[in-house]
RNA sequence: GCGAGAGUGGCGGAACUGGCAGACGCGAGGGACUUAAAAUCCCUUGGCCGCAAGGCCGUGGGGGUUCGAUUCCCCCCUCUCGCACCA
């Protein structure tokens, strides 16, 4: 009589002893391959979350499965800890970040160490720690003394209540997420660092990364990039020295261009207008415009735009040509000013028709009619109406025109970025410190390098208004390390992605208190071999790393170019839920139904008081768009119910707090173990699709687990003392050698779906095949039982880490799974004498013959016309030919 | 609008280079065990026709290439994601 499946026991002991042991430590070994594979590594909220576990259970088969295949591997864990939830709990409730980080990350720990996760905790860093933080503000001054470093001032999103500047993402409709304030363009001055200098490498580079990272994150990175060729062109102003610069990927129009339009925010547009009868209504729509939010500047649909009241000058025509300021033009991309050609470009189009501006046709389509009233021409064709150049295509056009620009000395060729340079400036507290001090004699000094780190000091208030270090006097006040004279410290932090953009890097070193890392370590175990994450990372962390990178590559502190070799990015765990609304909905009930209604109707017997469901929803503070499981929980009603219902006519989304719709990881671990919780993550899709979280499919997957248990200790009897070598495998019987040619397949398979793109689901899949032909043996070789039962184990290792090491422990062994060699198969088990091929007549299917595997076509068309059921389709026709692929299908076309 | 990706049973998904569509799991139906329920075990499970043998249809829709198409090509539809006046 076996034991019951008891993971509770079986998980604790395994974690203690795992700890104990060491199993997970790694140390550099040249003789070794290594693999690095990594995690993107959490923000300490509180708990984990189904996403995380997902994410790391990934990691985690891969990293056991290497190890076992006898890789070096390096498998690190940490804590992106720096940021804004930490400050908002320090305001909110008066606890100190630090406090609240720390307090998270010991809990959050002990839920990664439950799940079983192969780290090497000796290596753990937390961006908050000084230790950690002192190396920002090193790389920081090595990009300072660079240039890429620089302070510039810029408009950015600034919130009057709080007195902080806001990231686009923390304005949300124009307001500021916590106070509700409109936010405000406001230029302020900032650090920067000279991403755009990478921009070219950034770009090039992805071409290496072809293959090896989803399509989607490079098209996106490229897309961000934004690389487009053209020409910057000078235009004259009437009656001005001023000349209005604007860039064009289209310099073949330039004989098209009928108006100018410059951004609201462009600094000539009020100079131009001064003066001017226009004075007062583009200082009105200048004003509008610039106090809008970024936000409510993206919105717009509609374009406006006024007359500026002043004529450029067309640098080869010497036409007048009137200047506009529009709503359309962005400042910040290009010159922010443009050459307005509404015959060929859409949005030039569109405004010329709304203000009745002249639209001028200077392309024509190389075949068919255009219109140019009616819409624009924006494909390449031959020019027309262009002085000398008429005639040429569009192409040959650019390059002459820019060629003759260039020489007049009125343009020159231009290459243009999307891509901004990053303003790493925070009026917040919970960040790096920026290492500068400002002094009034020597201007802006870099913090000496012995004097590292700047630490946040300790003693803060919080007040959510304004950035808590400026009241700090002691760090405020300093003296200048060049000239000695009372100076003031930089107050402003350094955006947390800072943190995240070389963490990698510091893994491979992570004690190091003399340098940020030792090279040497660095290029043992760089780069990254496996990197995986969520997509959401696909521009900003991924690209900042990837700039990182790069700029300590010519520093000559790593050998890489790329961070990354390899990316995957997981997909979301969802999980259905139904609103309040849809519950009555289904059983064809109103809010003013009664609550016994309601139990009636999904067939509960319970003592309810007499109210309507709006009575009670109104006591408990709920609506009609809450999740109906708080309304099952208030009326103690079953939820095994609820979660039915869910699974038929739930709406899948994302885990939020907000929709109730979570899913607890310590609940579930506690209800099946971690084991289950693992499998089913794995089995329920493949790593990059979304899945939604169905309790059912947990059961399923602990179904699997209690089966394998109760097998392996039924049987462990029996096979405990077996051992078995190759030659044993000799003249077996039918039923044994299908058996073993089933589990050496299964070995094979497992092998390369983990290999080829990870296919864990599937890899499961042949596990759960294998284990069912298994359970279904009849046979009695005890050698092929414990060759079979050996192996189940060791290919569910990397998977189920736990109930792998007791089980096989059961069946006789010592030691720890993730110490043997993982499974190989064997070639010889493979082949088959037999095979089942099918038969077709013309294309289609009609039945099935078993033939010898290296039956030549001769052989197999014998048996097949000896079929009956073949027989049936062939009779009275003419074969006139036959398809064979030996061992896959033979295919006769018959006639008549 | 532009860009990328995806459409396969009731559901998640499998089918790797064109070669037996639906592996594996969930759900559902039936049965065994039980006083009963749960758990467990066994059988069935794409649709239609048929007692059965078997047949017909079937991978979003239409067309094409091929002996053979979920897979390759063209057109259309739908969904998801990303970017969104980037000159």
């Amino acid at each position: 009589m076996s034991r019951n499946y008891n993971f509770k026991e079986i998980e604790e002991k395994y974690l203690k002893e795992w700890e104990e042991n060491k199993l997970f430590k790694s140390t550099e070994d040249k003789n070794k391959e290594k693999f690095y594979v990594l995690e993107m590594f959490p923000y300490p909220s509180g708990k984990i979350h189904m996403g995380h576990v997902r994410n790391y259970a990934i990691g985690d088969v891969i990293n056991r499965y290497l190890k076992m295949k006898g890789k070096n591997t390096l498998h690190p864990m940490g804590w992106d800890a720096f940021g804004m939830p930490a400050e908002n709990a320090a305001i909110k409730s008066k606890i100190h970040p630090a406090k609240w980080t720390y307090e998270n990350i010991d809990y959050m720990k002990k839920q990664l160490k439950r799940l079983g996760f192969s780290y090497d905790w000796d290596r753990e860093i937390a961006t908050c720690s000084p230790d950690y933080y002192k190396w920002n503000q090193w790389i920081f001054l090595k990009m300072f003394e660079k240039g890429i470093a620089y302070r510039k001032s810029a408009l950015v999103n600034w919130c009057p209540h709080d007195l902080t500047v806001l990231a686009n993402e923390q304005v949300i409709e124009g307001r500021c997420w916590r106070c509700d304030t409109p936010v405000v363009q406001k230029e302020i001055p900032s650090w920067y660092l000279r991403i755009t200098d990478y921009a070219e490498v950034l770009l090039d580079d992805l071409k290496e990364l072809e293959g090896k990272w989803p399509d989607a994150v490079i098209t996106m990175q490229k897309n961000w990039i934004g690389k487009s060729i053209g020409a910057t062109i000078k235009f004259p102003i009437e009656n001005s020295t001023a000349v209005l610069e604007v860039f064009t990927t289209r310099p073949d129009t330039i004989f098209g261009v009928t108006f100018m339009v410059l951004a609201p925010e462009h600094p000539l547009v009020l100079e131009l207008a001064k003066g001017t009868d226009y004075e007062d209504e583009v200082n009105e729509f200048v004003n509008k415009y610039t106090t809008m939010s970024t936000r409510e500047r993206n919105i717009i649909e509609e374009k406006e735009g006024v007359f500026t009241g002043r004529y450029a000058v067309h640098p080869i025509t010497g036409e007048k040509i009137p200047i506009w300021t529009a709503n359309y033009i962005l400042w910040g991309y290009g010159t922010g000013a443009i050459m307005a050609v509404p015959a060929h470009d859409e949005r030039d189009h569109e405004f010329a028709k709304k203000y009745a501006v002249p639209i001028k046709p200077v392309i024509k389509p190389v075949e068919g009619d255009w219109d140019y009233e009616k819409e624009a021409f924006t494909e390449e064709g031959i020019l027309i109406n262009s002085n000398g150049f008429d005639g040429l295509k569009s192409s040959e056009a650019k390059e002459k025109i820019t060629q003759y620009l260039e020489e007049k000395g009125i343009g020159e060729k231009t290459i243009n970025f999307r891509l901004r340079d990053w303003n790493i400036s925070r009026q917040r507290y919970w960040g790096t410190p920026i290492p500068i001090i400002y002094c009034d004699e020597c201007g802006i000094v870099p913090v000496p390098e012995e004097d590292l780190p700047v630490v946040l000091p300790e003693n803060v208030e919080f007040t959510g208004m304004g950035n808590p270090l400026e009241k700090v006097e002691e760090f405020v006040n300093t003296k200048c390390p060049k000239c000695g004279k009372p100076a003031k410290r930089e107050t402003d932090t350094m955006d947390t992605f800072i943190d995240s953009s070389w963490y990698f890097l510091r893994y491979c070193d992570p004690k190091n208190d003399k340098k940020p890392f030792e090279k040497e370590k660095v290029d043992y175990w760089m780069p990254v071999d496996l990197y995986i994450g969520g997509i959401e990372h696909a521009v900003l962390h991924l690209l900042y790393s990837r700039f990182f990178t790069k700029f300590l590559h010519e520093e000559g502190l790593v050998d890489v170019k790329e961070p990354f070799t390899k990316l995957l990015t997981q997909g979301m765990v969802l999980k259905k839920w139904i609103k309040i609304e849809k519950l009555l909905e289904l059983y064809n009930l109103d809010e003013n139904a009664k609550l016994s209604d309601l139990a009636k109707a999904l067939g509960i017997d319970t003592k309810l008081e007499d109210k309507t469901v709006k009575q009670f929803l109104e006591e408990n503070h709920l609506t009609l768009n809450d999740n109906a499981k708080l309304l099952f929980e208030k009326l103690k009603f079953p939820m095994n119910i609820l979660t039915k219902l869910e699974e038929e006519y739930g709406k899948s989304d994302k885990m939020s707090k907000s929709k109730h719709n979570t899913v607890d990881p310590d609940e579930m671990i506690q209800k099946y173990g971690a084991d289950t919780v693992r499998l089913y993550t794995l089995f329920a899709a493949p790593p990059q699709n979304n899945f939604d979280w169905i309790e059912s499919g947990v059961e399923g997957a602990n179904r699997f687990l209690k089966r394998v248990w109760n097998y392996v200790n039924d049987i462990s009897e029996d096979i405990k003392d077996v051992t078995y070598a190759h030659e044993d495998f000799k003249n077996l019987n039918k039923e044994d050698k299908d058996l073993r040619r089933k589990l050496h397949q299964t070995i094979k398979k497992v092998n390369d779906d983990i290999t080829r793109e990870y296919q864990f689901n599937t890899a499961i899949a042949s596990i759960m095949e294998f284990f069912n032909s298994l359970t279904s043996y009849k046979g009695e070789n005890k050698k092929i039982l414990k060759e079979s039962v050996e192996n189940l184990i060791l290919l569910l290792s990397p998977f189920t880490p736990f109930i792998a090491d007791e089980l096989w422990r059961i069946i006789g062994n010592t030691g720890y799974t993730i110490q043997q060699k993982f499974p190989e198969a064997d070639p010889s088990a493979l082949i088959e004498e037999e095979k089942e091929i099918p038969v077709q007549i013309n294309g289609k299917m009609r039945g099935k013959i078993t033939v010898p595997a290296d039956a030549s076509e001769e052989e197999v068309l014998n048996t097949a016309l000896e079929n009956e059921n073949i027989k049936k389709w062939i009779e009275g026709k003419e074969i006139i030919k036959t398809i064979f692929v030996k061992g896959k299908i033979l295919n006769i076309i018959v006639k008549g």
